[in-house]
DNA sequence: GTCAATTTTGGTAACGGTACCATTATACAA
DNA sequence: TTGTATAATGGTACCGTTACCAAAATTGAC
């Protein structure tokens, strides 16, 4: 008769083995729950309770599983950040801003990258609602009606940025390429150049840019732009080719804007070799006004977006929403200035 | 008697109203488990079942909840990565190139910066176990015994990088800071230079690079060299302040040793604002061999470190842990070269 | 047609927390 | 003393999925 009826203490063998609240709560002599509270709301409970349960983490070296918590309280303290590559340096300090302040606010970031692929972004998108963050960052608007769809189904809280829209999916902050294009355009006219090349990549917002550039000085009836598309090739090597192409198609060119930093440099640096006297001969102004830029020789003539104050707002917005909290003015333009050097 | 006995029909007020597994599994008419198996692993159903599950899905546009999945199965298919900080260009690649990597396989990435603080390290090191990821990449060495443990006491597997050590947590993939220091010392002597000077960084790898050379330098019975330690700082122009101070007090310096590239495109361009011929009057050397410093002019001399190699590694590493696989190799050197090009 | 082997499907109980509600202890006023 | 408000603690039922085991359906050999 050793068979003691019903009893079923069937150790579960799905365990992790690792220490759970339910271990630490044991070990002090409470409840579950009141070591949850003695973890994350340590003023509901008694001092004595509160110490007996520190005790006892530090013994056990509890780690609280974010994951659980997550799933009990669908608050997964996750934001997710959609860019299109790190290595486009211009995003890189929006990144490290946006996921600084994220984690003092006691949140993580999960860092997702398109690569510029329609294709990936889908993907992505799928995989990082999967995750249910409480809020997501993308670079730039989202384009796709698909994507627009999705994220406004999830319900998650999503902070457009480094654009303009009339249409946000939900909150944005950003500026406004075609006013980039069309004061680049005539802040380079009102220096009274006249013969003007564009070195762009091929991504959306970079034509847009280059399409105000166009309009703008078509409008002041000066010859056509010539623009020249590196693609998807961003490095100061495809600058300095660019230069070479644009010299042979328009040898009268006396001023380039290109659409990133390290493009511009790469012009600059391709015209110093070939002695074209920069800004006398020919003006160059980049875009992004990445750090290094204003300590070169030619300090770069750029346009400065404070990237900084997109991620720290963003990620403001981002935890107030998460909290429950209304964002009062979810809509944000940045602006941008075009910041004078000496390359133009 | 309209008191039917015990049916508890009490809708849950919990619930986010989401789509759920079960939402998609009633409509397809199966149960909850077969719906999960035409989800995860189509090969165990029916083509019939199948096609009603996707169906299903489609009509709902039902977004499996990966928070859940991780707690029932504990494997969250998140890798984190732990980072000094993205703004230091050198490990963008690595980064990039780990989260592609990831992403192609499935998983997601979280991502920590410290800022070289160790307080703010092992806040982060809490908030990383916290989420139960199924791998942690370090850049760097653990150096403190409280993470070390920490992490080995959490079970997770660890890759450390950009460094070797004889005692590694778990996986490496590095290379030798101390052969790069003397290696680089030696390259310069063979140069015929014979008054040096370092511009280091403030990091605890930096330093060792700094003491290799220092020794090298010292064996070869040539002139102590000169550090300047600029701290935290690694911008552009903290190299040209550095060629400043270093002029001031070695007038007759020939060959300059710099922690990162940008430091040392520092000092190139403020060499070149004073007429210092580079390299005929001053040798330069940097560290990384970021993308653009090879098409500058001059063209920077550095130490080459493939880190899109040690990002890609570092992911298949844990990827094949995370999947219970062992990994055969885990401790892996994958030194550097010095690229001589016109700096030195 | 029968029966064993195999494939497909389902039931149940976790995973490790927290929300919600209920209960007990404590403080304070009447 | 009694009652009431408040603070502290606990019980229970989930959150949405998957592991594990069992049952049902199908296949194929004889």
């Amino acid at each position: 008769m050793n068979m003691n009826g019903k009893e079923r203490i069937k150790k579960s063998r799905r365990s992790s083995g690792a220490i759970t609240l339910r271990d630490v709560a044991k070990l002090a002599g409470v409840a579950p729950i009141t070591a949850s509270r003695a973890v994350n709301t340590p003023e509901q409970v008694s001092p004595d309770v509160l110490k007996k349960v520190q005790d006892a983490i530090q013994r056990t070296g509890y780690v609280p599983n974010r994951v659980a918590g997550g799933l009990a309280s669908s608050r997964s303290r996750l934001i997710a950040a959609v860019v299109p590559s790190i290595v486009v340096s211009v995003f890189v300090e929006t990144i490290e801003t946006l996921n600084n302040t994220l984690f003092e606010a006691g949140y993580q970031l999960m860092l997702g990258q398109t690569g510029y692929s329609p294709e990936r972004e889908e993907a992505l998108l799928e995989a990082i609602i999967g995750r249910r963050p409480d809020g997501i960052f993308l670079t730039g608007i989202m384009q796709s009606s698909k994507g627009r769809t999705r994220l406004l189904a999830s319900g998650i809280p999503v902070v457009e940025t480094w654009d303009l829209t009339p249409t946000p999916i939900d909150m944005l902050i950003g500026f406004s390429h075609l006013d980039i294009g069309r004061e680049v355009a005539n802040f380079l006219i009102a220096k009274g150049r006249q013969r003007f090349a564009l070195v762009s990549a091929g991504d959306e917002r970079a034509m847009r840019r280059a399409a105000a550039f166009q309009n703008t000085v078509a409008q002041c009836g000066l010859r056509e732009v010539f623009i020249d598309n590196v693609g998807a090739s961003r490095s100061l090597k495809s600058g300095r080719e660019a230069l070479g192409r644009i010299l042979s198609k328009v040898p009268d060119v006396d001023a380039i804007f290109c659409s990133s930093d390290l493009l511009a440099m790469g012009v600059v640096t391709e015209a110093m070799a070939r002695g074209i006297r920069v800004p006398q001969q020919l003006s160059i102004v980049g875009f992004g006004d990445v750090p290094y830029v204003a300590d070169m020789v030619p300090a770069l003539t750029t346009v400065h977006i404070n990237g900084g104050y997109i991620g720290r707002t963003a990620a403001g917005f981002l935890i107030d929403r998460a909290q429950g909290l209304v964002v009062d003015e979810p809509i944000v333009d940045v602006g941008f200035a075009i910041v004078q050097r000496d390359s133009a």
